[in-house]
DNA sequence: CTGTAATAGCACCGATTAGGTGCTATTAGA
DNA sequence: TCTAATAGCACCTAATCGGTGCTATTACAG
């Protein structure tokens, strides 16, 4: 529940690598044996960061891998599409069309239907969306984070209302 | 991927309708036919939330749930971890134990293996961490947004470095 | 020009999980 | 006593995930 695929995770450890070797041209074989990943897994991400053109592929023995783009200007977000294809950001969309006057389902409650839903929608686009605002050379940060601690308008309210 | 289960949905969806009719007793029935979700899983949801105590049940007919707490101490974590188990934050806390002398594995290299995979987790705590953070109440209300616009020390740096 | 080590691209499999249902028991109001 | 609600499991089916097999292509090294 709520994890990022392990495809994933073996694509953004790679970009890390990438991040900070920059410059050099790193194989598949290398940085699974660096982390200890499945070097397979690890080429499989790495192949589909490189169709989505961000990274660089160098065939051959000393081939492998560099960025194709400065890490600042690479998302989380996008690296994460990449592997595993964007957002899934549910069918809520479609459903709040029909409820809106589309469609055949004209009797559906449109209120209740989707207003009352889309706040829980509204998490995961809010999640997406700091993916997408987080950079590939933030995440290489040692200190990075990826929330501050502050939040904006809507302070719990454990002892109020 | 990054997603919610339907359960937690249907959960936190039975959760807001409570909270926007507070002091009555709703069913189950009644919540799965307003907004038109399976009625069982609605109901699965709602057991569970039962069962750890954030919300009442009452049995028979007129029966139904009823916030068992004020929807401003009770939080979307808690209610997620009810439904669905809570964190599953992933086996490298463990691996960073034997990464750091324990156990069998003593020649993995640890800063490689965790101190650059981190992050990775790192990010799904913080969206936990927010979860936690954030109240059904807040959740309840439709200006909701799970976090700000702007961020702290990590901008984007798409035109630098 | 041949061997080798790398990427490229599929297809596929096994296990786990998620969504959903069946069934039975219990409770309580009419 | 009927009925409508919750309580608690067990179970099924489909999708997803992690991982592997296999073949082709590319390029460096001898």
């Amino acid at each position: 529940m709520l994890r990022l695929t392990k495809r994933a995770e073996y694509g953004l450890t790679a970009l890390v690598h990438l991040t900070d070797h920059v410059g050099e041209v790193v194989s598949a074989r290398k940085i699974s044996e660096q982390y200890k990943l499945p070097y397979r897994l690890v080429g499989e991400a790495l192949k589909d960061l490189c169709r989505a053109g961000h990274i660089r592929s160098m065939r051959g023995p000393s081939g492998g891998y560099q960025l194709a783009q400065r890490a600042g200007s690479l998302t989380v977000g996008e690296a994460i599409a990449a592997i595993e294809g964007a957002p899934t950001l549910s069918d809520c969309d479609a459903k709040a069309l029909v409820g809106l006057g589309f469609g055949a389902l004209g009797d559906l409650d449109v209120e209740s239907r989707c207003l009352i839903r889309s706040p829980l929608h509204r998490i995961q686009e809010d999640i997406w969306r700091q993916f997408e605002r987080t950079t590939i050379e933030e995440l290489a940060s040692p200190e990075f984070t990826l929330l501050r601690e502050e939040r904006g308008a809507h302070q719990p309210q454990k002892n109020s209302a």
